[in-house]
DNA sequence: TGTGAAAATCATAGACG
DNA sequence: CGTCTATGATTTTCACA
């Protein structure tokens, strides 16, 4: 049994950037983990899985709802059963880097759903994309329509041959 | 009301490459849909967005969980608040491509927790990961130690400045 | 804060048209 | 196959220690 165990270890701000801070203990991070690994379970199981019981499992869930900490509930599919065959990273340099260049740049990929990941990045390269499509031909339309809308000086597209590993859980 | 809409659009073989095929059509996809935008709700709520009812419904996920195109059911965290703060993309050439240089190296990446992606991929550059830690120091700490369990010829970090974008959609 | 119980909702199964 | 009904689980709330 874990009676009020907290030992504060970290603390932050919420999304709006607001006073409210949370502080995430060891049981937190227990749950957190219980839900990352399989978030259909009953609050009964994560509650002895985690050593605690309902109630004080279901606040801490509830809290770290509305802190932003926990985010979507989601599902995870089988992309190449759903046709989905082709994943490319997409290394992009560009020499403009003008407010409203970027803007139309991060338009562009927010609106684009064959894009899973768009980092910018410091160094040489400027952007790296994460890419699913069903098939080279829609890469190239995707890549087509891309460079129409947006000037870019070079793209380089590193085709995937296998997903060694995949996902999304935090090493808590 | 969508009664008897079935057009067959698509067949697979499901993990274990048995003879059973699933077929997905309109509806199917629309439930995946509303699966991968929220695992939470009801099965009412979405029999009621996709214009169905409850037992055709879960009839369809029963089915789709079986063939293993609805996989597991998780949670996004917010990775900034739980304190991980950088994220690599890391490219890699090796000279090595022999059979148990290769087990070796993908045993590391998958006991590696950090590692959130890896991919064997075509081309000059023959594998990419994304990496997920604390801070500048633990990716150190993670090169370090795979560079002294796996020989590499060539690797390149780099630095996530911004989350651009981040989805685990799939664009059905 | 944790416990236990009450109330409301939901998932799951099965009979029927 | 879809509709409807039933019944156990589960979530969510709340009074009390």
């Amino acid at each position: 049994m874990f009676q009020n165990a907290q030992v504060p270890e970290q603390s932050f701000m919420n999304r709006k950037g607001s006073e409210m801070s949370v502080r995430i203990d060891a049981l937190d991070r227990k749950i957190l983990e219980q839900l990352q690994r399989d978030a259909s379970q009953s609050l009964d199981d994560i509650a002895k899985q985690v050593g605690s019981s309902k109630t004080p499992v279901w606040n801490r869930i509830r809290k770290m709802r509305e802190a932003g900490i926990i985010g979507q509930q989601t599902v995870l599919l089988d992309a190449e059963a759903l046709g989905f065959e082709a994943c490319f990273f997409v290394l992009i340099r560009t020499s403009e880097h003008e407010a409203d260049w970027q803007a139309k740049f991060l338009k562009a990929l927010r609106d684009r759903p064959e894009v899973q990941e768009a980092h910018r990045l410091a160094g040489d390269i400027d952007y790296i994309l994460k890419v699913r499509v069903k098939n080279a031909r829609a890469y190239d339309a995707f890549y087509q329509a891309l460079i129409s809308e947006v000037r870019v000086h070079n793209v380089t597209a590193l085709l995937s041959m296998e997903e060694i590993k995949s996902t999304v859980a935090l090493p808590l």
